[in-house]
DNA sequence: TCCTAAGGGAAGGCAT
DNA sequence: AATGCCTTCCCTTAGG
């Protein structure tokens, strides 16, 4: 009997994921075609990186910055990993309001210091960037901001590719593939782990917390932000996978522990590629 | 069978 | 020189 219930649950659980991946392609294209209307031009510039193909272009832009006058500047404190998971790892249905009302986008950044004084960057830190940029919206959207997940969009995932190849001056193209590997990679420091879902993956939430919380589904239109959060809740297949992440990354964290003092102020919001 | 996504071993490159 | 962090290549597995 109950097996017969689970099996019955299991089923639905399949049906769910599949039209939740359905539903987020269809959000996929729509943003495809809304997602540009965030970029504000004055704080817009391009710049051509000498190395890249004629057919691909690098726009640096600075986004979406929003420094208002009574939220105060995040603080990024690199040094600081003791803060346990729930703290931030909050639920999803209950925290969307709080979190996107009371954190701000995104630093203002309008230098880079990349050949001295800092550290290289890493691409978890360039998959945020771009996760933050509407110009990359069609290549890489937040699954859902809060818990730090993420999907890369099936279509354009090359082409995010390419851009973190050119931002590191790989000689060769990169692939989705090699990226993937070295997403892989960062299984095993549980910097990001992979997500039972296409294309899907899922800050650690201590990375997410240095990099500084993002607001709740930017990229998402409302309704579909909604949506997204309700089919979350609907969906006890993820949730299962969430609550044992959660209690994986737990266990996890009490081994790991970030050393670099990253100097997040002192690299550029984002960097995005878009074709000509 | 083909394609795509994913997982991982191994060696190498490059910056710190 | 040692180490970290990928990058590159290659192979295998799984699912549609």
């Amino acid at each position: 009997m109950a097996s017969t219930e689970g099996n019955t649950q299991t089923y639905k659980m399949i049906l769910d994921h599949d039209i939740n991946q359905h539903f987020q392609d269809a959000i996929d294209v729509i943003q495809q075609h809304s997602h540009n209307s965030f970029c504000d031009s004055d704080y817009t510039y391009c710049e051509t990186l000498g190395s890249q193909q004629p057919s691909l272009h690098c726009q640096i832009s600075c986004c979406l910055v929003t420094h208002q006058p009574d939220v105060p500047a995040p603080v990024y404190d690199w040094g600081d990993t003791h803060q346990s998971w729930p703290q931030v790892m909050p639920e999803v249905s209950s925290s969307h309001s709080e979190q996107s009302e009371a954190l701000p986008f995104y630093p203002v950044l309008s230098t880079q210091r990349n050949s001295k004084g800092r550290k290289k960057l890493r691409l978890y830190e360039y998959l945020h960037e771009a996760l933050n940029d509407p110009n990359m919206g069609d290549s890489i959207q937040w699954t859902d901001s809060v818990s730090g997940t993420f999907h890369f969009v099936s279509k354009n995932k090359e082409k995010l590719a390419e851009c973190w190849g050119q931002r590191k001056g790989n000689r060769k193209t990169m692939t989705y593939q090699k990226m993937a590997r070295a997403l892989r990679n960062y299984s095993r420091t549980g910097e990001i782990v992979k997500v039972r879902r296409k294309l899907t993956y899922q800050f650690n939430p201590d990375i997410l917390r240095r990099l500084g919380t993002v607001k709740a589904h930017t990229h998402l239109p409302f309704h579909a932000a909604q949506e997204e959060a309700h089919t979350q809740q609907q969906n006890p297949a993820e949730q299962n996978y969430s609550s044992s992440a959660s209690s994986d990354w737990q266990g996890w964290y009490g081994s790991y522990h970030l050393q670099e003092d990253y100097d997040l102020a002192s690299r550029f919001t984002s960097h995005s590629c878009t074709e000509l």
